[in-house]
DNA sequence: GATCCGTGGCC
DNA sequence: TGGCCAAGGAT
């Protein structure tokens, strides 16, 4: 595919992008558990930092119908950043459980560590917020216009779509990541930069979206290139992905009388860090050292339970599950989890898909039926 | 800069 | 049905 003809129309910086952007947010802007509306900012409420730092870094390549209800439990549970750096590791990480990028919520726990031990205010420069854990370009940026009233240039995934169509860029991502940040320093607005950061991302996410792409009812489209060149879906151009490689492995499910599961813990860094699982093979590689019953935790009577499968950012994985009874004490580096159940555990989806397996109606509904419709092959040679 | 890091919804 | 993508960060 080739990028549609140049059309000249109104230079976008030309027009009043940001005085356009923060009317249609007026009226147009999402209702959400972290945000101040315009209406209540104009009689002088201001964001608590904290919320907004918390709900940035869980929006963190994550959808906001998925964040919501882990924001609403984390500001019940804990309702300050001193609150949360009172927490500890293993609480926070049952809590982030079926978030995913599980390292955010262990620099959750390091920022708010550090935010508590200076007197649990954060700081409120983009620069100095760049320094805490956890928090890059983006959150800083977010967090410094949004909580702190700074005019900085927030630029997100919605905002580089929104921008590359708006001056028609086709300069494949993230190669173009420089040239967007460039224009959007040029639009910030001195006043509500925080509205304008939340605009353009309400913007992206409701009506400059990735497919089909609502130009009707966009308050820029009369200064944008891409419409105005007929193909706004064009845009951006993104770098073709490397294809996942497939990799197998086995996991076993061992049941106690009173419905424990034998659990271990994972190392801190890497995939799944510092979160619980049951015990398996390795699955580094396509296939991955000891395979079947001979690496399970123990000699027992493992009968095979199913094959549950996720895809991941860079591989996808099938593990074949086994399932024992046992009443046996947990071996050297395991544990059982509380009896009746595996409940409020730190397992991330594939491991409560592999309990499901082996235990239908272990997981009490936390995994949805859909999801488990989805990954379960019940196709077994 | 390239690679590693989850999950769920969408068409 | 599977590829695409979402308010990215760390190394």
């Amino acid at each position: 595919m080739t990028p549609p003809m140049p059309v000249r129309n109104p230079a976008p910086q030309d027009a009043d992008v940001a005085g356009r952007l923060l009317a249609w947010y007026d009226a147009h802007h999402r209702d959400l558990p972290w945000r101040v509306p315009p209406h209540e900012l104009a009689r002088g409420m201001r964001p608590d930092p904290y919320r907004v730092w918390l709900s940035e870094v869980m929006l963190q390549q994550t959808t906001v119908e998925a964040v919501k209800s882990y924001f609403r439990s984390f500001v019940r549970k804990w309702p300050t950043v001193t609150a949360l750096a009172s927490a500890s590791s293993d609480d926070i990480m049952k809590a982030w459980a079926g978030l995913g990028y599980y390292s955010r919520a262990r620099n959750l726990k390091a920022c708010a560590d550090q935010v508590a031990v200076k007197g649990g205010t954060f700081p409120d420069t983009e620069e100095s917020l760049r320094a805490l854990p956890g928090i890059g370009a983006y959150t800083a940026a977010a967090i410094a216009a949004i909580a702190f009233d700074r005019p900085a240039a927030v630029v997100d995934g919605n905002v580089e779509r929104v921008v590359t169509r708006l001056f028609s860029i086709a300069t494949p991502l993230p190669q173009a990541k420089m040239e967007v940040r460039a224009i959007v320093e040029g639009l910030v607005p001195d006043k509500r930069p925080g509205d304008f950061a939340q605009a353009t991302m309400d913007l992206g996410a409701t009506i400059c979206t990735p497919r089909r792409p609502r130009c009707m009812l966009c308050p820029l489209r009369e200064n944008c290139s891409a419409q105005a060149n007929g193909d706004p879906e064009f845009y951006p151009v993104r770098l073709a992905k490397p294809e996942k490689p497939l990799r197998r492995g086995a996991a076993f499910v061992a049941v106690r009388s009173d419905g424990a599961v034998l659990l271990r813990k994972r190392p801190e860094k890497g995939l799944l860090g510092g979160m619980s699982e049951v015990p398996t093979t390795g699955w580094t590689a396509r296939v991955d050292g000891a395979t079947g019953v001979s690496a399970a935790p123990f000699a027992a009577d493992w009968r095979r339970a199913g094959t549950i499968g996720q895809v991941f950012t860079h591989f996808s994985l099938e593990l074949e599950v086994f399932r024992t009874e046992t009443n046996a004490p947990a071996p050297a580096g395991h544990f059982w989890s509380g009896a009746g159940g595996i409940l409020g555990e730190a397992l991330p989806t594939i491991m409560k898909k592999a309990i499901e397996a082996a235990i239908p109606g272990a997981t009490n509904g936390k995994l949805g039926d859909t999801a488990t419709a989805n990954h379960l092959i019940t196709t077994i040679p």
